[in-house]
DNA sequence: GAATGCCCTGCAACTGCATTGCACTTTAGC
DNA sequence: GCTAAAGTGCAATGCAGTTGCAGGGCATTC
């Protein structure tokens, strides 16, 4: 099960949600699919991305990720139209100065706006 | 209730969610303050931050927010340790690169890490 | 001064998503 | 084949956001 999890993300171009999931393998359990992506994630696979659609949404890590440390330090993209959330690995974080005192960690940059896809 | 609400949110230098406002008017109800929040919002007082927390955070506007359009195009920091989340406008996103097709409007950035007081 | 209407408030309930507990099945190791 | 571990499925819970409806205060109007 869990590998046909992974073959579904493999060949996703954007990142899925959990109904996502849940629709398309309309035969497995919502649960089962929340803990194979969960799995997933302890073991550094995918990363959860929070678009600010409200529900969380996963995509394949692309390479370099531990499962202690993520690096998913790039750029991703919510399309207002389709819904549709893309990674933009080509567009990195730039750094950004913060005050005095503040050490930053993860950075998480959640561009919303509409995909080549959905331009009118 | 309104105006305790906003009197409130002037003295606060961190974001505060629901449940923030919810504790500190142990009084009043929860949608009541919830839907002050909304008011707010959609008047251009304040603008929401989904800071990763789970829960939606509010902050005053600094200025030269309209009901059509916010220009939060501020950084977002999130404390890890005390999870209060600040506005940083002095740090302005800058422009990313998108690829061919994408047009972006909001852009949504939060940080990660330690702020100046939970530095340790 | 009573009636009407509007806005605010509060109670109850619902929704959606994430999460956990428990029992059952499947798989792997010996 | 037996046992232990991992995976799966059902049920239930929790939390945050959201909406419907009823009551109350206030102003305007007649």
């Amino acid at each position: 099960m869990r590998l046909l999890v992974l073959d579904y993300l493999l060949k996703q171009s954007a990142a899925v949600s959990l109904s996502d999931l849940e629709t398309y393998f309309h035969r497995a359990d919502r649960i089962t699919l929340y803990r194979s992506l969960k799995t997933f994630e302890e073991k550094g696979l995918v990363h959860s991305i929070d678009d600010g659609s409200g529900a969380v949404k996963y995509a394949l890590c692309p390479d370099g990720c531990s499962p202690q440390e993520h690096h998913d330090l790039h750029v991703h993209f919510f399309c207002t139209r389709c819904r549709e959330t893309f990674c933009l690995p080509k567009s990195r974080i730039p750094d950004i100065a913060l005050p005095e005192g503040f050490s930053a960690g993860e950075v998480n940059l959640v561009m919303k706006g509409t995909c080549n896809t959905c331009r009118g």
